[in-house]
DNA sequence: CTCATGACTGCGG
DNA sequence: ACCGCAGCCATGA
């Protein structure tokens, strides 16, 4: 009856929605957290649905560079950017500010 | 069912 | 350092 939607998914938005506030953190790295190595497109993919979903930081979630790279998908460009300095991060050129010192690892914070 | 694309990353030349 | 290719899995036509 319902469309059930992979449980990957799930767990991408539950790591998502774990990332402080003021932080950031990558596709590979929950990729990785995951167990998908490689699975970063899936990351990406997950949060392309995480529209339809409530409570879903995807802005703190950008590339290994510390880019935007989705912030095509806010709906408007400048949407993203917005969402992470009203997080207390700082962005310039559609990159993350001391992107290394607010970078967010759950296998490194969640698995202390 | 097959083909093509995608909010990525890593390796090789 | 720069460019191009392959790998990963799911969704859409």
């Amino acid at each position: 009856m319902n469309s059930e939607k992979p449980n990957y998914f799930d767990l991408v938005y539950q790591v998502v929605r774990e990332i402080p506030k003021g932080r950031v953190t990558s596709y590979g790295t929950i990729a990785h957290y995951l167990g998908l190595k490689s699975g970063a497109r899936m990351v990406g993919y997950a949060m392309n649905a995480a529209h339809a979903m409530p409570d879903i930081p995807a802005q703190r979630v950008v590339n290994r560079q510390g880019l935007l790279t989705g912030k095509n998908h806010f709906g408007t460009p400048t949407r993203m950017q917005e969402l992470l300095e009203a997080d207390g991060v700082k962005v310039e050129n559609d990159r993350v500010i001391d992107f290394e010192k607010i970078f967010w690892d759950p296998d490194k914070e969640l698995g202390l």
